[in-house]
DNA sequence: CGTCGAGTTGACATAATTCAAGTAAGGTGG
DNA sequence: CCACCTTACTTGAATTATGTCAACTCGACG
């Protein structure tokens, strides 16, 4: 398991050959460690290269002319980021250091080998990101459609569904290295009324607040309110071609 | 061009060889036409196939719990519908034709062959679903962080840009066959305040309105206000394999 | 000619924001 | 080791954008 974060991703949802795992690891060939608060790459900066989330939270963000910010999407390790590199030349997020992270960078063009000469785990890649943006509609409705105390529960939800992904023995509480303002900046409100709902959660007995950790008491209950879906439970890979 | 429209929309990025476009032409063999409010698909039913729209306007939603509706994007001509099928074995959002359409829908199991023997083309078609990630990133932003009269002014560019793909020619007016309840779900507004929105729009001279049709007047500011970003304008090929 | 869905408008309600002030915690320099 | 700053969190009061409710118009359609 000193191998990859990316390949270690694929096998919980599929075997890879060893030819398989090779390639994937070949992608995380180079390392490299960002201090916690460090931007790894600016909004509209030109942009080749993805990145494979070792180790730490990454976030991705964009600036709106009034100086706002929405958050995107936070980063765990084995996630795939800045895959728009391949549709763009320049970046259309900024991706900043939740935490001190280690990250593996890789060319773009790199693709172009996983294209041609492994089109299994190209079509997983497809199959994974469709799943993601799935995940990204399901926030959209978030924002759109569901109150504030309904955004922060889905909030806190995905994200300890999303670190069980790689942590399977996570329980029920985590770190959350987020100031309320960023939480808001996540959620489409302000740093203030995100303070109110998450005491509100607090006060329901849904979750449980200890400096930094966040314990979620009442999943069921939270994904009810929230309206949450979980994406990440089966990713169908019937259709894929033979592994090579 | 009675061969494909998803050809055609490959073509204004990138020359296809002939036998790439005979495998595009292959996923369009079926053609299916759809009544104006029909659904072809609903949330959470058993979904194996994609859609390729011919003719015509999609738009895809998902309910909530308390009966809200999030439209979650429109799609038109050339556009790839239901992808969310290469991760799920159920349908992630339902699709509706909002006008009379006619899709070409074929089966999952054909993306097999698209990417063991058209590398390229599975990678274009990967570099093209993530700008349309992008796309609803931005939007994400435009929900999380953006005033009711930007929502609507962004929502209406985006129609037009994405119209004018195929059709470059379009100009600066097209049909609008939702009603303002619908471009509520679609940018997370009630129907009354769209209704105020889209009033103000023409009052202030940006947009005019004639029984259905929308007549983009001062194009420039409405993607001021609206924050508007066009993620369709170029796509990089440049690490694509190459053609075989 | 009556019904129905969509658009329009005004009055009122409310969720969330803004503003302001204060507390607690952690980091730094003397 | 203490005094000081800074940053985040907390809380209340006032404000505002947007939602809700209700009534009315209009055109399409049977």
């Amino acid at each position: 398991m000193s191998g990859s974060c990316f390949a270690e991703r694929f096998e919980h949802i599929l075997p890879l050959t060893d030819r398989e795992h090779r390639a994937l690891e070949h992608l995380e060939e180079t390392q490299r460690t960002v201090r916690r608060g460090a931007v790894v790459r600016r909004e509209r900066d030109p942009a080749s290269e993805l990145y494979v989330i070792r180790k730490g939270w990454l976030m991705s963000y964009v600036l709106l002319d009034d100086g706002s910010r929405q958050i995107l999407r936070l980063h765990f390790p084995g996630d795939l980021v800045g895959a728009s590199s391949a549709a763009f030349g320049e970046a259309a997020d900024s991706l900043v250091a939740v935490t001190d992270v280690v990250i593996c960078p890789f060319e773009k063009s790199a693709l172009r080998a996983l294209f041609t000469d492994h089109p299994r785990l190209a079509a997983l890649l497809f199959a994974l990101t469709q799943a993601e943006r799935v995940a990204l509609t399901d926030r959209l409705a978030s924002l759109g459609r569901t109150s504030a105390k309904a955004r922060v529960a889905a909030f806190l939800i995905d994200i300890l569904t999303r670190l069980r992904i790689m942590k399977v023995d996570l329980g029920d509480s985590f770190l959350l290295p987020l100031t309320q303002e960023e939480i808001g900046d996540a959620t489409g409100l302000t740093a203030v009324h995100v303070n109110r709902m998450m005491r509100a959660l607090v006060e329901e007995g849904l979750i449980a607040r200890e400096n930094g950790n966040i314990r979620i008491l009442n999943e069921e209950w939270l994904v009810r309110i929230g309206n949450y879906i979980n994406r990440y439970a089966e990713i169908d890979t019937a259709w894929l071609p033979p592994a090579n």
